[in-house]
DNA sequence: AAGATCCACAACCGCGGAAAC
DNA sequence: AGTTTCCGCGGTTGTGGATCT
């Protein structure tokens, strides 16, 4: 049986998040890490439920997350690991570092299906289906490969858990003198701010007590995110003066001192942290660029083929 | 120009597994 | 051992923008 939901409650907001709200979040948990959201709408005072907030920050705040614009590259993986190992989201965006379970699926959902279904008119048989076709009528050996994957995947992830400060050398090649993951997620994290508030700025409510220090705040979300891409600094907005005696411009001010910890982080300085820089750099490490053969053979073989492959000098993990 | 329709994506919902009690 | 609670996952829906009529 599953648990009733968790979010029933009266004066839970639903629906879009708002900057103030994701500025809130992310300060919170770059303060805290993330993790017991359980307490995080009453720590923060943010009238979401927890798992809102999880899937706020999971799926857009996060950092390193890249979004939109799928390559060739990613489309093909996504196609094979979708044909190996069904719906499986999350298994397939372990493989796809900058791309979350959701974003592949909805990019799965619009896009792909009806690719697939326009070149295969008899998808619907074989595994370029939904998914279900795949993973029900999944034959002994593909099953257990399968399992392996999510064995892959737990050992991954174990490690993660296991060893907070490592990171991948390639998300740590930029600047050596300052821990990696921090750099990286606070960066990103701005990064992501930027981009929302970019959007949020062309509609920005009524409420003008707040949207001057929104505006101050995504030129400071925008500068600590660099400067070259697609954030709100592009878009030419105008920083205004925001009252200090406004209770409000004094959240923001709290939240983007915290925030900026990461103005410390170099990431401005740093023009990889551009979407695409970093993808490329990121490639050199996640495997992305690996052929497809390889992948494929990879899944498909047994472990002494894992082995090898990464002999070969070939890490996913 | 206005309304209808389509499309993409963010967010929600409910379930299952696992941890905590 | 049984129950409750939390987290994560996959399916689905709602909404806003783009395009078409």
């Amino acid at each position: 049986m599953g648990r009733p939901p968790c979010c029933d409650k009266e004066g839970v907001k639903k629906g879009p998040w708002t900057p103030e709200e994701d500025i809130v979040l992310v300060s919170y948990i770059q303060e805290h890490g993330p993790g017991n959201w359980r307490g995080v709408p009453t720590n923060t005072g943010l009238a979401r439920c927890s798992k809102s907030c999880r899937l706020r920050w999971t799926n857009y705040l996060k950092p390193g997350i890249k979004r939109g614009n799928f390559t060739d590259q990613e489309e093909k993986m996504i196609i094979h690991l979708q044909a190996l190992l069904g719906n499986r989201w999350a298994a397939i965006a372990s493989y796809l570092p900058q791309r979350t379970d959701n974003d592949i699926k909805n990019y799965w959902n619009t896009h792909l299906k009806k690719k697939l279904k326009k070149l295969q008119p008899s998808v619907g048989q074989g595994n370029y289906g939904d998914g279900s076709s795949a993973s029900q009528s999944m034959p002994r050996g593909q099953w257990e490969r399968r399992l392996q994957t999510d064995i892959h995947m737990a050992k991954r992830a174990l490690s993660e858990a296991l060893s907070p400060d490592q990171t991948p050398s390639c998300l740590s090649e930029s600047n050596p003198s300052k821990p990696a993951t921090q750099r990286l997620s606070y960066a990103s994290s701005a990064e992501n701010i930027a981009r929302l508030l970019k959007g949020w700025m062309k509609n920005p409510p009524k409420a003008s007590k707040t949207s001057s220090a929104i505006t101050q705040s995504s030129n400071l979300a925008a500068s600590a995110s660099g400067s070259g891409h697609d954030t709100a600094s592009s878009e030419g907005i105008t920083t205004t003066s925001a009252s200090k005696g406004n209770s409000t411009v004094q959240l923001f001010d709290t939240s983007f001192d915290s925030l900026l910890g990461f103005e410390s982080l170099d990431c401005s300085s740093n023009s990889d942290f551009s979407p695409e820089a970093t993808l490329e750099s990121r490639q050199d490490c996640t495997g992305a660029d690996m052929p497809l053969y390889l992948l494929e053979k990879w899944l498909l073989d047994d472990a002494a083929t894992i082995t090898s492959v990464e002999d070969a000098g070939v890490h996913f993990f």
